[in-house]
DNA sequence: TCCATTACTTATCATTTGATAACAAAATAA
DNA sequence: TTATTTTGTTATCAAATGATAAGTAATGGA
């Protein structure tokens, strides 16, 4: 095995999953949010509690941007903020009841995606899809987990 | 195999994904290039030579928006445009023997971070990678090729 | 107590990106 | 030939995103 024949058999892989990826989140879509607003609730769906530097961090954004994007998903009361008990600079943010209901809708648009892109998937190539993810989440993508 | 289960595992999987592509790019800097610009000469890279339609097919922006973010590439002689002479509407676009270089650098530094990535895999651990690659890319990301 | 650091906010400005209308030229179909 | 479609360009405006300076409040250490 070529290192080499493997980084271009790599790049070809991540570009597959960017198309695929975009085109089962392209109906997606959320009255008047930003793309970038919605990669932060995707992200805090999953990973919820999460404080604004978490979300700086994880989204490639400057504090003071993210500041932004959640004062105006605040506003529009789909997260809300929890000041931390122990350290009052801290805030965790949440979902609220109409931003769990939108995200939830969001994933089940997705899933639905995701089952035709499957759909005439056989058991055992099920058990083969996510054989070969747990291989490359371990030794490539999340090899520290 | 559930196939919701699978759904999770899925987006987790391209979360990561996404994740490992960006901190494999990150440290590639090539000067006064927008990201939306760098996407468009990677595409060009792999797949020269190509149209503005099929540019703003594959990397989902609008024709007028294609041609203005081709044209500065065009004054940063980056790549250079061919009339078909077979149908006269249609421009091939390529790459300018600068915009090569520039484009072998930057993948030669994604290679570079990627080797580091893989560093500690064994030759099993390679041939397994590549063959979850294939499994995935046959069964999911690019079922018809 | 005083100072430095951390977590976050507000405000502002520049740049990038997206959307749309109007146009030109070439090809194709009627 | 004339109309229609395709391919691409130019121009313009609006919106989203990025960068940075300045400020507040809480914490923790000297």
């Amino acid at each position: 095995m070529d290192k080499k024949e493997l980084f271009n058999q790599f790049v070809a892989f991540t570009t597959a999953v960017h198309q695929v990826t975009h085109e089962l989140t392209q109906n997606v879509k959320i009255e008047n949010i930003t793309p970038v607003q919605y990669k932060i609730l995707e992200y805090i769906k999953v990973s919820q509690p999460v404080t604004p530097t978490e979300i700086s961090d994880c989204q490639h954004m400057s504090l003071p941007n993210t500041s932004r994007e959640l004062r105006k998903l605040q506003e529009r009361k789909l997260i809300k903020k929890i000041i931390d008990t122990e350290d009052r600079r801290k805030h965790y943010v949440c979902l609220t009841e109409d931003g769990e209901k939108i995200m939830e809708e969001a994933f089940a648009c997705i899933d639905e995606r995701f089952q035709q892109l499957i759909q005439h998937a056989s058991k055992k190539d099920l058990e083969d899809i996510s054989y070969a993810l747990n291989i490359l989440d371990e030794k490539v993508f999340n090899p520290n987990s």
